[in-house]
DNA sequence: GCCAACGTTGGC
DNA sequence: GCCAACGTTGGC
């Protein structure tokens, strides 16, 4: 099992439009960076991300689940790109801003922090933890 | 709205 | 294969 972070745009594609696909999920499409797509390309059946609104609100404000491994990216024909899918699991119960992630030590050297552009990103276990328990979650996984 | 950081593209 | 130019992202 292994973790990841998902950010989006809000006005793009929200938390809300997120969940309104319920379990049926959607393809995180529209990727079109090597990092990230390599990194899709790494997940599994049944891994677990968070979902970070970038812009306006900056935080973690919900918890999706890996439901389709990495296939052709339905936006393009260019078969560079592939894309998984995922299904909102939860929401957060306190969003967990980019401020207290700054904030907090532990969390430091998360690539939200340190390489603040990439929009598919890995997350380790100890950093799972510790934003689910900010979040006010169970911890997931 | 600005700008820094970064990734990609294309000419050489 | 290098590097300048350009486009995009995202924090501020």
């Amino acid at each position: 099992m292994r973790y990841w972070l998902f950010k989006s745009e809000p006005d793009t594609w929200s938390w809300d439009n997120q969940q309104s696909k319920g379990d049926l999920g959607e393809e995180w499409d529209g990727v079109r960076n090597y990092q990230a797509r390599n990194f899709m390309r790494e997940m599994a059946l049944g891994d677990l991300g968070f979902f970070y609104h970038s812009q306006k609100q900056k935080a973690v404000v919900g918890v999706v689940q890996i439901i389709a491994e990495a296939h052709p990216d339905s936006t393009t024909d260019d078969e560079r790109w592939e894309c998984v899918d995922i299904k909102a699991v939860t929401s957060v119960k306190t969003p967990v801003t980019l401020d207290q992630i700054k904030a907090t030590p532990e969390l430091a050297d998360m690539v939200l922090v340190k390489n603040s552009r990439l929009s598919v990103q890995p997350v380790t276990k100890a950093e799972w933890d510790l934003i689910c328990h900010m979040a006010g979650l169970e911890v997931l996984g």
